[in-house]
DNA sequence: CGCCCCGTTGACCTCCCTCAAATTAGGTGG
DNA sequence: CCACCTAATTTGAGGGAGGTCAACGGGGCG
């Protein structure tokens, strides 16, 4: 909404030139054409955290790709109980396609680049191009494995593998260089409140489960936020794979 | 695989005339050309309750429709401990598209009927005809959501909730009245091990919960399997909406 | 009849939650 | 730079929901 210069450049997509959804995201799918439509109704947003994206029950009009930062997808039940159902990273695609109500809450858990684009330019685009909607469907694909994946650690593990389980999931999507070294070095993009809410714990458990792997030397934190592992085989040891 | 006679009928695809899949599943989506080839190298089977379908790491060559009975998939962890992470009923699809291995294991829960085909000759189809593939990204969808809300279940419900909710699930996919009548009535298609395994908790906690349920009068249960609820908004007050 | 599987019930214990207080981090104004 | 304030996090003490272990009941089947 802010940065209109951009919208104003759309003639050639410089909007895109160096965006990562083009290489890893949705736009990937686009003709050049396709992608040039979009531009011109595309605005990229700063979004500050904590602020929400996408309400529950709200009608949804927009579409995202998260550029950076992380977002939180939650669910509430009615006596203000809380779960958080999936955090989005760069590239992901922000919004449920094909109804217009969505019974999710989205919010910025931390600073977030976003790229919006109207809901009918892009559902206009599926039915032309099929490669787009497979896109959708390889990411709506591994968003459900993670969600299972979830439901293990949800229903079957410990509050301390929990934990674990949680720093091994941040570190491979926040610290690119933790697929190949054997260490990782990240701030947590996540309050304790939050990280509670993901792992279906509460603050003081996971506060001390936090705790006792930097008693145990596993990782090491500073200021509070900022998360070193020396060795991940030993964090992924108490995941309980 | 067993009854040969269905498919030489396929010159017309008899095996799909009274097919429920074809009305509220996948093969909707089909054009009567490809339901027809599709058909010629289709196989209705009988899966007794029990039987593993898709073995964890197992290459998959063959997708099904569910036709009858209830599949469940699971995942296990190294020390044995599972979760049921989805129940799928007919006319749900079942399998992982595009690819080849499957970190889910799926079995029969109760005695299934299935309708297989050959990955390979579904995978064609889905890149001539853009519907099936949409058809795919509906279904996907929908288990997402289906997911996610279960990860509230998992993390944030008490043992007495969890029961709860899993008797409106059961009853909302069994019994087809239970949406109109305020009433429901219905066999449970897991044993108490799989429920417990479904919710995150021990075989006895959920036969408690259920003796409590009774005790209260919110339930009946015959055989230890059949269930009835004579006021479904009881069961609902008791599932932490 | 006896065996086996499934489900129920009871007694006990543990892990995590609850409640409360102390400590730290971060921001703001002097 | 420091004092102050607020929110976030940590730490502690105690209790309860659900797990563990064990015994018992009942239906199906050889």
């Amino acid at each position: 909404m802010e940065d209109r210069q951009d919208i104003h450049n759309a003639g050639v997509p410089v909007l895109c030139e160096a965006c990562e959804a083009r290489h890893r995201g949705i736009c990937g799918a686009l003709s050049p054409d396709q992608l040039l439509g979009l531009s011109k109704t595309s605005s990229k947003q700063k979004i500050e955290a904590g602020a929400e994206l996408v309400g529950d029950q709200e009608t949804i009009d927009h579409y995202s790709n998260v550029l950076g930062g992380v977002v939180k997808l939650t669910k509430t039940l009615s006596d203000g109980r809380q779960q958080i159902v999936g955090l989005q990273f760069a590239p992901d695609f922000l919004g449920r396609p094909f109804r217009s109500e969505s019974a999710i809450n989205a919010e910025a858990a931390t600073d977030v680049a976003l790229c919006s684009f109207p809901k009918a330019t892009i559902e206009r685009m599926m039915k032309e191009s099929p490669g787009l909607e497979h896109l959708l469907l390889t990411q709506t694909l591994k968003e459900l494995d993670e969600a299972r994946d979830w439901m293990v650690t949800l229903g079957r593990k410990t509050a301390a593998e929990k934990v674990a389980s949680f720093l091994l999931l941040i570190a491979r999507n926040i610290d690119p260089t933790a697929q190949t070294k054997s260490g990782a070095s990240f701030d947590l993009p996540l309050t304790r409140a939050d990280i509670a809410d993901f792992l279906g714990l509460t603050i003081e458990t996971v506060s001390r489960q936090l705790t006792r792997l930097r008693a145990d030397g596993v990782i090491r934190i500073e200021n509070n936020r900022h998360v070193v592992v020396d060795n991940m085989s030993r964090l992924e040891a108490r995941s309980g794979i």
